[in-house]
DNA sequence: GCAAAAGTGTTGCCCATACACCCATGC
DNA sequence: GCATGGGTGTATGGGCAACACTTTTGC
C-alpha cells in the first residue's frame, strides 16, 4: 500500500508537477511521482502529508490536499501486488525542493511536457497524473482552490493567470474580476495595493472563507490563447 | 484491504440503499453496507463486481458502479489495520437480494431511515453512505447517470421522479422536460408510448450515448418538496 | 364531462459575453 | 505623452423559472 502525490503549482504562467528522478529499482533513473508506503498506524492523508515532507520538504500544512483516487491494477507495479491512492496537492510557486530518501532528484516540470511523451513516466504515473490534471481543472470551476495557487497577498490578474494556467487559455479580464469579486467569501481585499513595474498598481487579496463556488466559474467559453 | 458498496435504488419514489445483517462478529447483528477483501490479483473494480454478485446477487454489468473513496482511519475497524476502498452502485428498483455468505440478510432500506439515527451502520459505513449520497446527487447534476436508475423503456416522468428522490424536492415537469429533451444524446426516442392507469400516455425512451450534461442540470432553484 | 398526467407556448428576469472606455502608474 | 495592465460601464443575447395553456387518455 502506497500513496502517491500529484503536486501542481504555477510557475512563470505555467502549469508545473513536481517529479523525482527514482534512486531505485524498478524504473531507476526513470520520472515518477513523489510517494512512498504507508506506515502502520498512519491513515492515508497523514501518509501523503509525511512523504510530502520526507521527499520534498514542502510543508503541507501551506497547500491544499485531496484524495484523487486509487489504483489498483496488480501489473502496475512489478515488485508485485501493490495498491496506491494518489493525492492531489496544489500550492504557491514553492523553493526548490531538496531530494529526499528515495528520490535521487525532485525538479518542477511543466504538465504539458510530463505529458508529452518525451519521456515517459514510471509505473501507471502518467495515467495518475492525467487524473489529477482533470481533477484540478474541475476543481477551478466549482471551488476557490485556486487561491492556494497564489502567494499572499495576491492580485485579481494574478488569481486569473493560475486559472489561465491551469485551463489552458485566455480569460477576458474585465469578466474574471466581476465574477470573482461578486462571489461572497473568495477574495478579501487587504486595502492594500501592489505597484508593478508597468501599469496602474492593482488591489492586494487574501483568501477569503468561502470554498465553494456558486455559481461555478464555468470554462464552457474557451476561445483560443491567441485570440 | 476490502471494498464496500454504496448501492443506491428508487424504490416507491424514495431512494434506497442496499443493507445487510451483518452475521459475523465484529458488528454481529449489525446494519452494514456489503463489501468484502479484495483477493489476490484482482483489481478494487473486479473485486467490487464480484462483492456485488456474491452478497446481492446482483448483475454487476447491468449498474453504473464508480469508485467513490478510500477510508484508512486506523481505528476504523476493531479487528485492526482495514483500509477500504468504497463504490458507489446505482440501478433500477432491482429484484429483491439474496442473503450471501457473509450476510444474514440483504434488504432495501430508505436512505434516510438509515441515516435517521434510530439504527447505527457498523463501522464507519454512516460517513461512507453520506459520501455516496451528495456524489449520487452530484452526478446526477453533471452526468446521465439518472437513467441508469430507471428499467428501459421509460418516460420522462419516470426520470424526473428520479431526480425528486434523490434530490428531495419536487421539479417542475415541463421545464424538466424540455432540459433532458434538449441536451443532446441523453434519450433516445423508441416511437413507443406507455399508457398509464390514468392520464395522457407518456412517449418511451432508451439511454442515450451521451454520458455528461453539458450544461450541468442544476438543482440550484431547490423549492421544497410540499410546495 | 372530469381528472390526471403529458407536453407546448410565453414572458420576464438574470446573468454572461463582448467590447468600449476610463484610471493610475513608470518612463 | 505613451504603453501597460487595472478596473468600470453597458448593450445584447441566451437560458431558465414560472405558469398559463393545450392534448390525450380512462372512467
Amino acid at each position: 500500500m502506497t500513496v502517491d502525490l500529484v503536486i501542481f503549482t504555477v510557475r512563470q504562467d505555467e502549469l508545473q508537477v513536481l517529479l523525482i528522478e527514482r534512486g531505485n529499482e524498478p524504473y531507476r533513473r526513470c520520472a515518477a511521482l513523489p510517494g512512498g508506503f504507508v506506515r502502520d498506524g498512519e491513515t492515508l492523508d497523514e501518509a501523503a502529508l509525511r512523504e510530502l515532507r520526507e521527499e520534498t520538504a514542502l510543508d503541507g500544512r501551506k497547500l491544499h490536499l485531496e484524495q484523487l483516487h486509487a489504483y489498483s491494477d496488480p501489473e502496475r507495479d512489478p515488485r508485485g501486488r501493490i495498491i496506491t491512492v494518489a493525492y492531489l496537492a496544489l500550492g504557491p510557486d514553492l523553493p526548490l525542493p531538496v531530494a529526499g530518501t528515495d528520490a535521487a532528484a525532485a525538479r518542477w516540470m511543466p504538465v504539458s511536457t510530463a505529458l508529452g511523451g518525451g519521456m515517459p513516466l514510471a509505473f501507471d504515473h502518467a495515467a495518475i497524473l492525467r487524473d489529477g490534471l482533470e481533477r484540478a481543472r474541475w476543481q477551478l470551476e466549482h471551488t476557490t482552490v485556486a487561491a492556494a495557487f497564489c502567494p499572499e497577498p495576491f492580485t485579481v490578474g494574478d488569481l486569473r493567470r493560475i486559472y489561465e494556467a491551469v485551463w489552458g487559455f485566455k480569460l477576458d479580464p474585465s469578466n474574471f474580476r466581476r465574477k470573482v469579486t461578486r462571489t461572497e467569501g473568495f477574495l478579501e481585499p487587504t486595502g492594500e495595493r501592489r505597484f508593478p513595474e508597468v501599469g496602474r498598481p492593482a488591489a492586494l487579496y487574501r483568501r477569503g472563507v468561502a470554498s465553494l463556488l456558486i455559481p461555478p466559474l464555468l470554462r464552457s467559453s474557451e476561445f483560443p490563447v491567441g485570440r
